[in-house]
This record gives structure tokens, C-alpha cells and sequence, in this order.
DNA sequence: AACGGTAATTATCTTTTGTTAATCACTCCG
DNA sequence: CGGAGTGATTAACAAAAGATAATTACCGTT
């Protein structure tokens, strides 16, 4: 019985992947789901696994030598969730990385598709496309720490991320603005002040 | 006459590349040369240019509103510059690329090498490395703004970038790292009185 | 309805940063 | 030698953020 919303899906991230190739590719991906509080990927890990959220919500977080929670990013839908430490450094991951909603990852083994990428044009082309995503995400997102205030980043936030904002709690968002969640509360209040 | 250099330079930056494609390459590139203040690309730029730095030292900075010039990126030996804008979000660039010292770029038009890029796998790969690079570098930038206070991203930024500080004005390190010149200067007071 | 747990807000105080302007240090150039 | 220009430091004040703790609001469970 084939799965169309499946298959479909396949369509969509892999642009132009040709229908012999579908079987091949398949296997090489493992469907995840997760429940709010599981993680994909916990601290100290080294497995290269990268995933494609299909559904859900992802919070990297890591433990700070204070003691304190500290969340580095939020992902969901149509986001690359994977460790820079592990893929791009080469190091255990400091950060873990947990879903916050019932999340669906499709999580594909990075060494071990690496072949398949870069025999099939059409493939390396959409990692080339995720590459871009990423890295412009994360350059936006540094552009922000470096023109804008805390208050003004939080205002850009919300006007950039609005389904984001009511999914997940403050004090997560407060620590990707770079703040603490006492200094965000206060920064809403001020903007409620200032609207009346 | 061989310019061996220049050969040596192309085969390490393009891993893998073939004898009889240096040829068709080399056309495609071009070296620019910069004297300190001369720009790279201009604010208000589009075409999509892409240079590896070779020798010098570039710094992309914007005006804001308020007419301040802020420092985004500095870049130098070894690092791709790109405006991210004109390539990663199609718009033109907000930020003027402008060396600060006398600088070696190897300019690439990008849209022009992108069929060749896709040909020679061993090319893409390069091109795979160096996407690798920026979102790495971009990713550990971004990490320093969520997990560490002004203080700390400027002593790890010394730590990690002892030839750049030695070479730029304090005043385009410290936008760099989010806060004004006169905190730097208080921030490096701090530091060196708690080191008496 | 009472309880526990968690998130958000508020309060208080300390520390740091932003802002603006003045001063100091240094270099280049006539 | 002197002056213009630039970058770094310092000063003084206002504004914002961090830290800690108390309070409030909300939710699901019993």
C-alpha cells in the first residue's frame, strides 16, 4: 500500500528525485516521533543524524556551568534540525535537543547518505538548498544581536515567527533573544505600556 | 609563463580539480585587488559576487537609521565574502564590504559558475566545504550572543581571533560583538585591573 | 474545591550598558 | 613644529539588564 502524503512529502524536499531512485532513498530514512520532553538528540552524543521536522517543534537547549537551562534555538516545520558540534565540528554535542509538541523527524544517517547525495545532482542540489536555509536563518538571526536591542529583537521576533511565539513558553524565547526571562517580561510589559 | 602560485592557490582551494579543467576555471575568476578603503560591494549592490579572500582584510558594515556605522562581519585570510543578502535572500545588499587593509580577493560571479560547480563533483564539494565553514563560523558567532555576557564574548573573542584584534580599531570589534566602543573600553579596563 | 507544579510578573537592588561629551594619545602632513 | 583627524579612554548621567526572591496566574489532578 503505497502512502501518497508520503511519497509526496519525499517530492517535496528531494526537488526532481526520479521515481527508481524513490525505494533506494526510502531506506536510508527513519521516521521519528517524538513526544514533548523526548529528545532527538541528547547531550554528549556523536552520531551524525540529521533531521527534516515534518511536524512539530524542536528546543535546543544546554546546560550552562551555572546550572542553568539555556535555550540556543526553537525549530519547527521545514527546519534542519541537526548538531553543529557533531556535523560541523566534529566534537559531542553540547546542546541536547528536545520536542516540545509531538514532533515527526525524518532522520537520515549523514555519513551514510553522503554517497547517495552526491551520485544523485538533483539530491546534492536540495542539501545545497538546506545549507543555504540554515545559513541564512543563522545570519539573520546574528544580524539581529548586532543591530538591534534587546526590545527591538523581540518586537522583529514576533513580527517574524508569530505561530512560534504562542507555541512555546517566554523564558525559551528570552534566552535565543540573548536575555533573561525577567528582562523579557519587562519588556513586554513596556511595549503594552507604550501601545496605549 | 605559469604563474605556480596561482596553481598552487586554485588546488587548494578546489580539492580535487582536474589538470585539463584549470583551464575553463581560471577564466571564470578573476583576482581584485584592494587598497584599504576601497569597497568589495557596495551597499545597494546585486550582483551576485562571491570572493575568497587571499590575502587582506574585510569589513562589512551598514549605516542604520540613526546614521551610525555598525560593523556586521569582519573577514579575512582563508573566509568566503558574500553578501548575504544578494545571495542567500535576493534582495539587494544592506551592508558595504570595504577592505581595511591591502586585500587579495578571488572573485567568483556566482551564477556563471554554478553549472561548472554542479559538474565537477569535486568542485561542489569545495563549495559544500566552504558553506560548511560560514555556517559554522556563523553558528559559534551566534552561540557567543546566547550563552556568554559582553565580557565573555570579548575575551573569547581574543582568544579565538588573536591576529584580527591586532589588526582593526577596538571600535569595529566591539559592534562585532553587540555592545558600543565605550563599553569595550570599559570591559578591557575591567579586565586588565582584575589582572593586577 | 484544594493542591501542586510551572510559568509569568513584579519588586528590589546591583551591575552593566547606552549616550553624550570631554579629554587624551597618536599619526600624518603641511 | 603645530594642527587636523582619528581612535581610545574617561566622566557623568539615564536607561536597561542581571540576580534573587516573592507574588500572581494558570493548569491539570485528585
Amino acid at each position: 500500500m503505497i502512502d501518497f502524503s508520503q511519497l509526496d512529502f519525499y517530492a517535496r524536499i528531494f526537488k526532481g528525485l526520479r521515481l527508481e531512485d524513490v525505494k533506494d532513498v526510502m531506506g536510508l530514512f527513519k521516521f521519528v516521533h517524538l513526544q514533548p520532553g523526548e529528545v532527538f538528540l541528547k547531550e554528549g552524543a556523536t552520531r551524525k543524524y540529521v533531521g527534516y521536522i515534518r511536524k512539530g517543534l524542536i528546543r535546543a537547549y544546554t546546560i550552562n556551568e551555572k546550572g542553568d537551562d539555556i535555550t540556543f534555538l526553537l525549530l519547527c516545520e521545514n527546519q534542519i534540525v541537526a548538531s553543529h558540534d557533531i556535523i560541523l565540528l566534529n566534537q559531542p554535542s553540547r546542546f541536547c535537543y528536545e520536542a516540545l509538541e509531538p514532533t515527526e523527524i525524518l532522520q537520515l544517517d549523514f555519513p551514510l547518505i553522503q554517497t547517495i547525495l552526491q551520485r544523485n545532482p538533483k539530491m546534492d542540489e536540495s542539501r545545497k538548498d538546506f545549507l543555504h536555509q540554515m545559513l541564512r536563518d543563522s545570519l539573520t538571526h546574528l544580524e539581529s544581536f548586532v543591530l538591534f536591542s534587546p526590545e527591538e529583537r523581540y518586537i522583529n521576533f514576533v513580527k517574524s515567527n508569530p505561530d512560534i511565539v504562542n507555541r512555546v513558553p517566554d523564558k525559551y524565547i528570552a534566552h535565543v533573544l540573548g536575555i533573561t526571562p525577567v528582562s523579557l517580561s519587562r519588556i513586554r510589559k513596556r511595549i503594552a505600556q507604550r501601545k496605549r
